[in-house]
DNA sequence: GGTGGCCGATTGGCTAGACCACTAGTCCAA
DNA sequence: TTGGACTAGTGGTCTAGCCAATCGGCCACC
């Protein structure tokens, strides 16, 4: 059995700390010369180790100032993702994955949307009509309606998660929308989403932005 | 304009090496010291570099041997998600992310199953049935019913994600089903989604996956 | 000829100590 | 009151060295 590296045990034993003390966000940390004297291990290891959860994001270490607990939950999966997506944008793992994420946002959107979320995607659905009107695909407007519905959802964590998930699917939507046709039928497509979530129907709503996800997502589809 | 530390340059050069030369998985990278002196910096930066891309799962090193180009995708969100879900499992955000994720795997399944998963799915539902009749709850023939879903989808990434967000959604599950007559209620449900697993309806397995999810999750509810 | 153990080269793991770079607070002079 | 210089404290980086795990070849032995 290999022996686990000493900055991984000082990553728990930190993780450990910041447990045991009740640390919350914003909370400062000893320094790092002290981390090392208290857990008897030299700087670097501790440093290492820092940097294990500074990555994680569960600590923000300042340059000439100090280390203190991060804020936003959301921030942890935000670098990791994003590094993901960078490596392999088009792995139909990785989109099946957006799609459950993108139509529980639906979901949720059809319970918790307020007035000014409803104005705001019949807004983006006006905007998508008038560019199609005007030769144009509505690339703009498609990104902000479904920008809004995750708005709408108020969930940070899937909100982030989404939003670095979506760097890589940005483009495929694009590519979507200039199949002929498409961006008539994505618009009503819009309509229908919308239409749920303003009936504040989650099942249609989650049913419906599912089924847009994966007309538009079936690039590779023989047509 | 606050400068970028050193390691972060570090490591996004090591990024860009694995991606220059075709690395892929399994294919090794050059010693440390080796690296030090290419990238001109001391190995102390190289090394904090090697965590960054370690922690972010796209590394494996090995001591004594040397470093390598990881396998796979699924590793790397894997201990991040664990680490969040450490911090905080109640958090709600997380369930509603965990449950869109846990819906999209009964729709794959609807799609995906083969006649094995099938068999497993329907044992587990015997299994929970007799443990009931003889007084118990079912909680081992829950999870494996939940599992089971979970493979018959055959999506790593998403099972690997799932798996590390259920450590601490475990003993809600386990909690939901100590309700008076929720394990009966939990067993109707279960033979509901394998019914449309069975027939292929992935519109149909994902709703009443939400359904189920739903009703077992909320337990701050007041009755 | 095959087999087992030894040994050394290579590689990552860890330490110690020093100096640099940045930040924030203090204090003094204008 | 205000502006800037000073300073203590903190993270960032480097050097030099030794420790520990691994691998592969060599060699004695069967």
């Amino acid at each position: 059995m290999p022996r686990a590296p000493l900055y991984e045990g000082v990553a728990t034993r930190l993780r450990e700390f910041i447990e045991v003390n009740r640390l919350g966000p914003g909370d400062r940390l000893p320094g790092e010369r002290d981390l090392a004297g208290q857990l008897g291990v030299s700087r670097t290891s501790v440093r290492q180790g820092l940097t294990i959860l500074r990555v994680t994001g569960l600590v923000d270490i300042q340059h000439g100032n100090g280390i203190y607990v991060s804020h936003n939950v959301g921030d942890v999966l935000a670098p990791i993702t994003a590094e993901l997506v960078m490596a392999n944008p088009e792995l139909p793992a990785l989109g099946e994955v957006r799609n459950a994420l993108e139509a529980q946002a639906a979901r949720l959107a059809a319970t918790r949307r307020t007035p000014d979320d409803l104005a705001a995607l019949a807004t983006t659905i006006v905007a998508m009509r008038a560019d199609i009107d005007a030769g144009g695909v509505g690339i703009v407007a498609d990104r902000d309606f479904h920008r809004g519905i995750v708005r709408a959802a108020v969930n940070e964590l899937l909100a982030d998660t989404l939003e670095n998930l979506s760097d890589g699917a940005g483009r495929i939507a694009a590519a979507s929308l200039q199949r002929p046709g498409q961006a008539p039928r994505s618009l009503a497509d819009h309509e229908a989403i919308l239409g749920a979530i303003e009936a504040a129907d989650a099942d249609e709503a989650n049913r419906r932005m599912m089924a847009h996800l994966e007309r538009t997502g079936a690039l590779d589809e023989p047509s």
